[in-house]
DNA sequence: ATGACTTTGTGGCAAATGGCACAAAGTCTG
DNA sequence: CAGACTTTGTGCCATTTGCCACAAAGTCAT
């Protein structure tokens, strides 16, 4: 009965975020209908990648024409989760949390940062943006109340792995990683790193040579 | 007489940071030896696959006991050209902008910014950390000047691509691209894309069905 | 010194990934 | 409505990536 008969892979899944945001352009500009080729040179990529890559999930395009943009789109939408809206609390409210917690683009996309803790006593009370600065003790029922299932981690390396842990515990299904630290997780658990300086420390290798 | 008779993949270098990092912090915790056993556990990787990667840069382990933190890292560092400095400039400093130049992050690693540029003539003139933001018509000079070899990209999704479009022109070889957008650039310049948003999109692809 | 361990570097296979190229299906022009 | 185009979905092959498994080389305890 399942759909899947085949795995989708996680490259695969990791694309379709990128063909979400080139339709949701697309319908800002009113175009109706885009081929695989249009999409494949606005992403930099090869028509027969995103062919491929839909055709995981139906087929969605019409031969001759292209796919529907809003229908394509709402599918896309649909197959990721990106129909509803999702609930995620931070830990760390430091530099790099409080930036988390004012940028904009969460909000825009249907993430909601719903809470804020911090380990640090000294940090508990202050308010920053809506919500009060939580302490750890708190998360277990905050995470119940507020329906979280989303952790975004921006404590320094060394607290990073037992603040996973406390998330685990308390049935975080997926973390965002800010701290630069190799997560040790179960295998049912999404976490997403984001590390500037890595980005930078592997492009320096091609730039070494060029000046 | 070059010494990669065979070309390392891109993958390999990705990974390389990896264990620039988690040698550092052995380092820092006084080990001296570490076998590539030691360091996939750390780095929720397979051992043959460390071995497999560092192959590709030379023999430096020694049967039996494995790798010499400090020679292992001091080498990496040296293959990644992270034994020198790299100057950058940031361009856009609103929220983001100015989250990114207070981020002490890349400073640690011996990345430097040195200049903040904006578009916005609103902008111009204002403080930010060390420096005055600049005008863009100053960007030719300042990159000259100050040897900068790396742009870091803040803006709006729309002025993406032409402020990529000068960094290009100007000599600019990697780019750090925190925009919304597939970036369209020549094949010798280096892109990283920083993106949490995308990340949380194929996140939720798994979550959807777990709650 | 011997023998039991440990660990590297790598040949070679297995699995994953990318994309060519083509039939099938639709569009469009006159 | 015919014929020239366009475009999809996918079978299939080439390439890339990951890792097993083993010989070679070293360590360590006694």
């Amino acid at each position: 009965m399942s759909m899947d008969s085949v795995e989708v892979p996680e490259v695969v899944v990791l694309r379709l975020p990128l063909y979400v945001r080139a339709l949701s352009q697309l319908m800002s500009e009113s175009t109706d209908v885009v081929s695989s080729q249009q999409l494949g040179s606005l992403l930099q990529m090869t028509p027969a990648q995103i062919r491929k890559d839909l055709s995981y999930f139906g087929r969605f395009g019409k031969q001759g024409r292209g796919y529907d943009v809003r229908f394509l789109l709402q599918e896309l939408q649909e197959i990721l989760g990106l129909d509803r809206e999702w609930r995620a609390c931070l830990v760390g409210v430091g530099r790099l949390g409080r930036a988390i917690i004012n940028y904009p683009g969460f909000y825009r996309e249907n993430f909601r940062i719903v809470a804020a803790f911090d380990g640090d006593i000294a940090q508990v009370g202050n308010t920053i943006g809506e919500f009060n600065v939580q302490p750890m003790s708190e998360l277990t029922e905050t995470v119940i109340d507020k329906k979280i299932s989303i952790g975004i981690v921006a404590v320094p390396a060394q607290q990073a792995q037992s603040v996973i842990d406390v998330l685990i515990a308390n049935d975080i299904k997926g973390i965002l990683n800010y701290a630069p630290v190799a997560a040790k997780v179960p295998m049912n658990i999404v976490v997403r790193n984001i590390d500037p300086v890595l980005s930078l420390q592997s492009m320096t290798f091609y730039l070494r040579e060029m000046g």
